[in-house]
RNA sequence: GGCUGUGUAGCUCAGUUGGUGAGAGCGCACGACUCAUAAUCGUGAGGUCGGCGGUUCGAAUCCGCCCACAGCUACCA
C-alpha cells in the first residue's frame, strides 16, 4: 500500500492556540483524510515543540517547572484537536517525549559525524536581566543612548558565549540544486522565490547550541576530541523542533514499523517558519544522510476582516468559539473554501454566514433535501430505477463523476479551494438541471421519467458527499447515511477508510435503486442567530 | 533601499503560449416556479481590466516607466 506521511508544525505551547492553529491542523486534517479515503496507508504527525529559553521563563514567572508548563499547555492543544477540531493525527509528538530525545541526539551525532558541526562563539545581545539574547531587531537605542531590549526594555550588551555551530554555509550550493531539481518542493511559487533569493545571497554558519539556559535536549557527548568542553550545552530548539518529522517516522530505529513512512511527503507549515523548513531542515537532513522530504506546503495568515489578529486590539478567535457557533463542519469547510490554500485569508461573521447559508444550506442541503423529499413522498422511501438517461442527464453524470479526478490533481497540491470550487460548479448545474427538468411536473405527467432525474439527483449527491468526507466528516456521513450508503469506516479518520462503499474505491459504485431512505431531515439547516 | 508578488464588476476572485463583442460566485434588482431549508431557476446591472507610453493587424494578457498595497531581507519561536 502506498504510504503517505504529512506533518503540521510542532505548536509553541506557551500561549492559547487561536484559529490560525485551527487553520493549519484542519487543512492538514482534511489532506490526511483525502489520503485515507483514497487509499493511502497515512500517518499524520501533530504536536508541540516544549523546549527553549522562553518556556524555560515563562515557567519561572508562573512558579512551575517547565515540564509542568508543557504538559499543561500541550493538553490544551491535544485536546482541541481532540474535541473540537476532530483531528485524525496518528500521534501528537512533545519535543520533550523520550524517543524524540533519542532521536534529535542521534541527527546530531550524524551530523557531527559529516564534519559538519564545530565549536566556537556566539556573539549577540544579552540582557543579563532577562537571562537571554535577542536579535538585532529586537533591540533599539533608546534616549539615553543605551541599547534595550524592546521587548522587556532591559539593558542589553554585546556579549560572546560558546556555542557549536553548524556548517550551513557550506550546503548552500547543495540546497539550490536540490530546489531545482525538485520544482515542487516549495509551495506556493512565491515563497519558494523568497528561499532562493534567500539562499542566493549566501548562508552563513548556524549556532546549533545554547549555554545560557538549560530548557533543551543536551548536546551529545563528541567523539571529536576538538569539540570537548567543559560547559553544557543544550541544543538551539530548531535542532530539536525539525527533528521531530523523523522521530514520528521511527528514527533512528532501522527495525521501527513506521520506517516506511519517511521520506515525509508533506509538510504544513505557516509563513512565518519556511526558512527553518526550507533552508535549516533540509540542510540537517543532507548533512545527516537523510533523505530530504518531498514538499514543504505553506500556508498564509488569517485576518479578522482584513486586520492582522491580535490580542491587543482584541480579535482573536477561539477555534471553540466558532465551531460553537457555526459547527464545526462550517468553520471547516468556510477555511477551505473561502480563499486559496496558500495566500492570506480574510475572516468575518458575515462572510462564515454566506458561506454556510450561500453553499451549504441553499445549495448542498437544499439539493439533497429536494430531491430526497420527493422520493420519499411519492416513490415509497425507497431509491427509484432510473431509466434511459438523456443527453443532459449524462452530462450532469459525467460532470460530478469527473470530479474524483479533479480533487486527486488539486489536492496534489493542496489546492482545496480549486477543488471545491470545481464540487460547487456541479452542484450549481444540479440544481439548475433539476429546475429544468422540473421532477415536481413529471410526476403528474411522466412519472418514469420523474424516478430518472430524481435518480441521476441522488447519484451526484451521493458523489458530492462522498468527496467532501475529509472536509465535513460529520455532514457528509449525515449525507451518506440519508441516501442509504453502506457504512464504513470513519470519513477518513483511520486508514480503515480506503475501502467500502464510502471510500474512494467506491466512486463508481451508484447508488442502488430501492434502497430505502429515512424520512429526510436538513443537513445544512440555515444559520439561526439572535 | 534591494528582491518577489499583487492591483479586473459593490465584495471575493478566474482569466492557458496575446485574437470572435471582458468572465464566475456572492450580494443586489426584476421576473418565473412551487419539489425543497423564505430554498431554486432565469434575466439584468453595463467595470477607463491601477496609471502613462510602447511593440503588434490585434493586449487584461508582451516591454518600459510610474503609483498603491503586501511579503522577504537569518539564529525569540
Amino acid at each position: 500500500m502506498n504510504t503517505y506521511y504529512l506533518t503540521t508544525a510542532i505548536a509553541y505551547p506557551n500561549g492559547e492556540p487561536h484559529i490560525g492553529h485551527a487553520y493549519e491542523y484542519i487543512a492538514t486534517d482534511v489532506m490526511a483524510r483525502f489520503k485515507r479515503l483514497d487509499g493511502f496507508d497515512v500517518r499524520y504527525l501533530t504536536g508541540t515543540d516544549e523546549h527553549g529559553q522562553k518556556m524555560q521563563q515563562t515557567a519561572i514567572q508562573e512558579g512551575v517547572t517547565p515540564m509542568e508548563l508543557a504538559t499543561r499547555n500541550a493538553a490544551v492543544f491535544q485536546e482541541m484537536d481532540d474535541e473540537v477540531l476532530n483531528i485524525s493525527y496518528d500521534r501528537f509528538i512533545r519535543t520533550t517525549d523520550a524517543d524524540h530525545h533519542a532521536s534529535s541526539q542521534e541527527i546530531w551525532r550524524r551530523m557531527e559525524a559529516n564534519g559538519d558541526i564545530y565549536l566556537d562563539t556566539y556573539a549577540g545581545w544579552y540582557s543579563v536581566r532577562d537571562e537571554r539574547f535577542f536579535a538585532d531587531e529586537e533591540t533599539q537605542v533608546n534616549e539615553q543612548g543605551v541599547r534595550i531590549a524592546t521587548e522587556t526594555g532591559t539593558e542589553v550588551t554585546w556579549t560572546e558565549e560558546e556555542s557549536y555551530f553548524f556548517r550551513l554555509s557550506s550546503y548552500a550550493d547543495k540546497l539550490l540544486a536540490h530546489y531545482k531539481a525538485n520544482p515542487d518542493f516549495i509551495a506556493p511559487q512565491t515563497r519558494a522565490n523568497e528561499v532562493f533569493r534567500f539562499v542566493e545571497g549566501g548562508l552563513e554558519d548556524l549556532s546549533i547550541s545554547r549555554t545560557s539556559f538549560d530548557w533543551g535536549i543536551p548536546v551529545p557527548e563528541p567523539t571529536n576530541p576538538e569539540l570537548a568542553t567543559d560547559k553544557d550545552h543544550v541544543m538551539y530548539v530548531w535542532v530539536d523542533a525539525l527533528t521531530n518529522y523523523i522521530t514520528g517516522a521511527g528514527f533512528p530505529d532501522a527495525q521501527s514499523e513506521l520506517k516506511r513512512y519517511w521520506p515525509a511527503d508533506l509538510h504544513v507549515i505557516g509563513k512565518d517558519i519556511s526558512r527553518f523548513h526550507c533552508i535549516f531542515w533540509p540542510a540537517f537532513l543532507m548533512s545527516a544522510g537523510i533523505e530530504l522530504p518531498k514538499r514543504v506546503m505553506i500556508h498564509g495568515f488569517l485576518n479578522n476582516e482584513g486586520e492582522k489578529m491580535s490580542k491587543s486590539v482584541g480579535n482573536v478567535v477561539h477555534p471553540a468559539d466558532w465551531a460553537d457557533r457555526y459547527g464545526l463542519d462550517t468553520v471547516r469547510f468556510f477555511l477551505l473554501r473561502e480563499f486559496p490554500f496558500g495566500s492570506d485569508g480574510s475572516y468575518s461573521h458575515d462572510g462564515v454566514l454566506r458561506r454556510k447559508n450561500a453553499d451549504l444550506s441553499n445549495n448542498l442541503g437544499n439539493l439533497t433535501q429536494r430531491s430526497l423529499s420527493m422520493v420519499y413522498k411519492n416513490l415509497d422511501a425507497k431509491v427509484p430505477e432510473p431509466g434511459e438517461l438523456t443527453d443532459q442527464d449524462q452530462k450532469v453524470l459525467a460532470d460530478a463523476a469527473a470530479l474524483m479526478d479533479t480533487w486527486r490533481t488539486h489536492f496534489e497540491v493542496q489546492d482545496f479551494y480549486r477543488a471545491l470550487g470545481a464540487a460547487w460548479k456541479v452542484l450549481d448545474d444540479t440544481n439548475a438541471y433539476f429546475a429544468d427538468q422540473q421532477p415536481w411536473v413529471l410526476r403528474k405527467t411522466d412519472e418514469a421519467r420523474m424516478k430518472t432525474v430524481l435518480w441521476v439527483t441522488l447519484e451526484i449527491v451521493r458523489r458530492v458527499a462522498l468527496l467532501v468526507q475529509p472536509v465535513m466528516p460529520e455532514s457528509a456521513t449525515k449525507l451518506l447515511d440519508a441516501l442509504g450508503v453502506e457504512a464504513s469506516a470513519d470519513a477518513g479518520k483511520t486508514n480503515a477508510s480506503g475501502q467500502g462503499p464510502r471510500s474512494y474505491a467506491a466512486w463508481d459504485t451508484q447508488l442502488a435503486p430501492g434502497t430505502a431512505i429515512d424520512k429526510p431531515t436538513a443537513v445544512f439547516p440555515r444559520h439561526e442567530e439572535e
